[in-house]
DNA sequence: GAAATTTGACCTTT
DNA sequence: AAAGGTCAAATTTC
């Protein structure tokens, strides 16, 4: 198990940071907009436009942190051998997520097994608990809860906890290219800077130029041939409504940001069906399981490509 | 029969 | 004590 943990996470970062870019694009160009608006108008939007761009700018440098110290995840030990419930110290409420994302579709590329359905406080919609399939045959100890998502029903909150340390051979390879290559994206867009008239394209053309891709990540997933896994990508950040800030290992809240800004931009929302769960006593499952949609080889699934446990390190 | 989901109960954390 | 996470028996589907 031991590979040298590609950082997926860290690509999912240059994603993100993308997509902030994206954000704050926008909202240079409602400002656009502000000399048609009356004075009482304008002004509060100017204020609220401001405020955007000023915390689309703290995102980006939180990522730019998070990308350069990705140590600083947490990770509990976690050996679990998973007896009985006296064990405590797998509890995941003591867990750092390891990545957090808005997605319209729950197939990642890995097979999940799901454990458990609670009803949330302060959430009309219940969490559902999975756990990687290939816990039981080699020990993987990647988890995800799956919550529909409040302010866009057809979209799911997915966090994942921990990594995959299990090895599906038909992903191994895709993983790799993937993590290395957007590795190297992300080095082009730390070229990017919030100033007030970046082209943030150019920068990512000229790293695409050299890598022969294209401009954006989605697109850049693309051109690397894991069709699914830019698919899934693309439609998980188009809004980002969450950022995960690894040096902090917490969430930032930006959707009402880029909300605001951006709202609903172009996102294609293949909801999945409300399938019939597979299993179970014929009640209403919350989210599909994504098994019965049926398992898609070769995304870019692993968070990390397992067994680089280092990467969850809690931040002393 | 194997595998997966559901769901109530149990356990830990806050 | 409440809320959240996990377990495991029951149930269903393939």
């Amino acid at each position: 198990m031991a590979s040298s943990g590609s950082d997926v996470p860290v690509a999912w970062a240059a994603v993100a940071r993308n997509d902030l870019i994206e954000a704050r694009d926008g909202a240079a160009r409602l400002r656009n907009f502000l000399p048609q608006l009356d004075d009482q108008r304008a002004a509060w939007a100017q204020l609220e436009i401001d405020g955007v761009l000023t915390k689309l700018s703290s995102a980006m440098s939180a990522l730019d942190v998070g990308a350069r110290s990705d140590g600083a995840r947490s990770q509990q030990s976690g050996s679990s051998c998973g007896n009985k419930r006296k064990q405590s110290s797998s509890r995941s409420r003591s867990q750092r997520p390891s990545d957090k994302k808005i997605t319209a579709t729950l197939e990642d590329g890995h097979v999940w097994r799901k454990y458990g359905q609670k009803e949330i406080q302060d959430s009309p919609y219940p969490r559902s608990y999975y756990r990687c399939t290939h816990k039981s045959d080699q020990g993987c100890s990647a988890k995800r809860q799956v919550q529909r998502c409040e302010t866009d029903t057809s979209k799911y909150v997915v966090t994942y906890y921990g990594e995959h340390t299990c090895r599906d051979p038909s992903t191994i390879p895709l993983i790799d290219h993937a993590a290395g290559a957007l590795a190297e994206l992300d080095h082009a867009n730390n070229l990017i800077s919030f100033g007030p008239s970046s082209t943030n394209n150019d920068a990512n053309a000229a790293a695409a130029a050299s890598n022969g891709a294209g401009a954006s990540s989605s697109q850049y997933l693309q051109a690397m041939g894991g069709s699914a896994a830019a698919d899934q990508l693309s439609t998980s950040w188009c809004t980002s409504d969450d950022v995960f800030s690894s040096s902090a290992g917490s969430f930032m809240q930006v959707d009402e940001l880029i909300g605001a800004v951006v709202g609903s931009a172009g996102v294609t929302s293949a909801a999945p069906d409300r399938g019939v769960a597979s299993g179970g006593r014929g009640t209403v499952s919350f989210p599909p399981s994504p098994n019965s949609l049926g398992f898609v080889v070769g995304s870019l699934g692993s968070i990390g490509s397992g067994e680089d446990d280092d990467m969850f390190r809690l931040d002393p």
